[in-house]
Parts: structure tokens; C-alpha cells; sequence
DNA sequence: GCAAATTAATGATTTATTCAAG
DNA sequence: CTTGAATAAATCATTAATTTGC
């Protein structure tokens, strides 16, 4: 029922665990080259393209944000429930300065949840990667663009190539490696995703954090 | 100041109109293939790369949808305001037939519009295009993935290709030349999207509808 | 006329929502 | 119900119109 191909792909344990990793690593929105070599390397554990990972981190950040609202929003709830039953209780006892104290403060805590909420404590900027070679310029008419660019503050002409990443096409800086400066230009370094052979993902994490 | 790379495309007034001709012909969502295709035919009249051309349908359209909502809205506010109007005025004069009759066709006016903001009646589906070629298949660890299917009902397997479209990547059928049926399947046909001279573009529509 | 300063358009990204397979 | 895949909406950022003072 499903020899070779299956319309959708679905992640073997081990290539959600290294997902994961990456994730907790601090990878939110990786590159095309990252996303390459990702692939790759996931390659080895069962079929897997480079789109799959793609959507996987789209998707994993995506229902890590809503998921936290929710909780945020609960707890809102809750916490709103709670005044209401105080002051069902207490029945508005004696409306003293301490009964406004408490309202305000109630409703302080709230709207700094809120604003947690809308700016996401997302860790560090994502340790980012690009291998030696980067994307092979393949044939010139793919449906990867390339073409050069001036830059005025090198006066040197770089060559661009467009990549897939962060929905639709994303620029690739070829000469340098390094993703374009048209996005905010986010710390770059060169490090490397898989230092260690894979053995060591399978430490602890048995259970993915739910 | 603009030598050779600015960047952000700005089209050229023959880029704009044959870009807009299209979209009134009905294309909306373009597939891979008629984006390369595009784009391969406006590269004549300037610089211009496939992901211009995809943002711009994107774009095209989001704002097109944007702009109708708000004149619903803004008809909508007006037919309320002179329904307001015509109660202030008029101040309940009798409360006979007519005057239910009227506020119910106002009422009803709107739903309908409304109704029509969301299925939006664009015409046609798109008359769409494949090229003899189609995408020539690069070189295998380029940016764009390819894999196989096993095709259930025609018990073939059929060779597809990743290629970017419709944010992200989308599938295209390397066998059929044909956009995937993971989309919903649209009726695609086998239409020639240039089939005269471009000349023929520069007939009347010499000012850009503002 | 013509540039500096504002404003409006619109190209490019990101985020949220929806669809559908399993 | 979860989640991979796709689409639409919202947002950011740069360019082009335009206004304004000289």
C-alpha cells in the first residue's frame, strides 16, 4: 500500500529527533544551504527532501507560538476567573483601598503576559552554517535565478542566486556564503550543523517535548 | 546611481502591461512553469526574475481582493448612513409596507455583495501553459528536488520535481507537464500564453489603469 | 524649475489560517 | 487529533509620486 511512494512524507524517529534538536538549537527559519544540508544529512535515515524540512520548521514554530497563546490565554482565563470569584465571595465587603490594589494588580499581570506573547523570547538568533561549496550553480535556465549585484560599499560585483527559503525565494549570497543583506541582515557565522556523528542525538530526548 | 543592480525590481511599462493583461486574461495563481515562461518572455523588455513575477500575481491579487472588500465596506457604511437618514427624516412617517420593503433590499444587497467578496467570480480558471521542455532537469542535488510516485490508478510511477510556486514549493508533474494534483486540480490545458508577436500588446492600453 | 520632504504604491517577507492525509 | 502541505492575510521596506518652499 505504500512501496515507494507515499503522497506525504512522514518523518522517521530519527529524523524527528534531529529536527527537534536543531529546533531546541535555536534554528527557527533555516536557510536554504542550511536547509540543504539538513537534508542531506536526514537523507540517510529514510527519504526525505528538502521541502520537508522546510515546512517542518514553518510548522514546528508556527504551533510552538499558538500553543503558547493558548496556554497564555488560559491562564488569562483563569486568572480572570479567580478575581471574579474573590469578589463574589467577598461581595464587595467593605470597598477598601486594598480591594482596588488587588484589581489593579490583577489586571497589570495580564497585559504583560500579553506583550510576552507578541515578541517572542525565541532564544538567540539561529547558529547558522554553510558548507564549503553551497548550492552547486547548476543550469543556468533552472528555475534558480542568478545574477550580479554592485555593491556600492565594496565596489565589487557579487553574484547572486536565488534559493527557496522562508516562503518563496530568498536570496543566496554566493561569493560569500552568506545570506543577502535584502533581509535583516541576522548574524551569520560559519558553524557546523553535524560536528558529531549522529550517535550522540540519541542521549536523552526519548520523549519529544509535548 | 542604477547601473545594473537595484534591489528591488521596479517593471518597465511593457513588463506592467503585459503583466496586467495577463491577469485580466484570468491567471491568478501562475504554476512553475508559466512563471518561467513569463518570465522568460518579459526578460526581453528588462531585468526581471521568476520570483518577480510570482510576487507580482501575488500581490496583484491580494490587493485587487483588498480593494473590493473595502468598497463593500465603504457602500455598505453609505446604504446604512442613508438608511439612518432617511429614519431621521422621515421619522417613522407611517411604518407601511414600503418602508420594511426598502430596508430589506438594502440588507439584502449587501449579503450578496458580501457573498461574492469571498468566492471570487474571476472569470475562468486561468488558460495555462506547458512548454515542450518544460523545466530541463538539472543536475540531481540542485535546490529543486525530484522523486517518484507510484500512481495508483494508472499503476505508473511518475517522476516529479519540486519547483517554487505558490509560496514555497509546489510540485510539477515532470511526466504530464502539469501542475501536481496536490493543489486542487484545476482543469490545466495546453494553451500557448504569447501566441502572437508582442508587438500586439501596444494596441490602446497605452495609459496603465491607475 | 528643482530638490528636500511627505505621502502613496507596491515589491518582498513573515505570520496566520486553512486544507487534507494518516 | 496530529501534522505535512498550501494559501491567504498582514507586515515590512523601498521606490515612485506628490507636495512644498525657495
Amino acid at each position: 500500500m505504500s512501496p515507494a511512494g507515499s503522497p506525504r512524507w512522514s518523518p522517521t524517529t530519527e529524523q524527528l529527533m534531529i529536527l527537534e534538536e536543531l529546533y531546541r538549537s535555536g534554528i527557527r527559519t533555516p536557510s536554504a544551504s542550511q536547509i540543504q544540508q539538513i537534508t542531506t544529512h536526514l537523507s540517510f535515515y529514510g527519504r526525505i527532501e528538502g521541502k520537508n524540512v522546510f515546512y517542518w520548521f514553518q510548522n514546528h514554530k508556527a504551533r510552538d507560538r499558538q500553543k503558547l497563546r493558548r496556554k497564555l490565554t488560559k491562564q488569562l482565563q483563569l486568572q480572570q476567573q479567580q478575581q471574579q470569584q474573590l469578589q463574589l465571595h467577598h461581595h464587595c465587603p467593605k470597598l477598601n483601598q486594598d480591594h482596588f490594589t488587588n484589581h489593579f494588580v490583577g489586571n497589570f499581570g495580564y497585559s504583560t503576559l500579553r506583550s510576552t506573547t507578541h515578541d517572542f523570547p525565541f532564544f538567540n538568533p539561529p547558529s547558522l552554517l554553510f558548507q564549503g561549496g553551497a548550492a552547486n550553480t547548476s543550469s543556468e535556465q533552472a528555475l534558480s535565478c542568478k545574477w550580479n549585484v554592485h555593491n556600492p560599499q565594496s565596489n565589487l560585483v557579487e553574484s547572486k542566486e536565488m534559493a527557496f527559503c522562508n516562503y518563496g525565494w530568498t536570496l543566496v549570497d554566493v561569493d560569500n556564503n552568506q545570506a543577502s543583506s535584502c533581509c535583516t541582515t541576522r548574524p551569520v557565522k560559519t558553524l557546523d550543523l553535524f560536528p558529531l556523528t549522529t550517535t550522540r542525538i540519541s542521549e536523552d530526548c526519548t520523549t519529544p517535548p509535548k
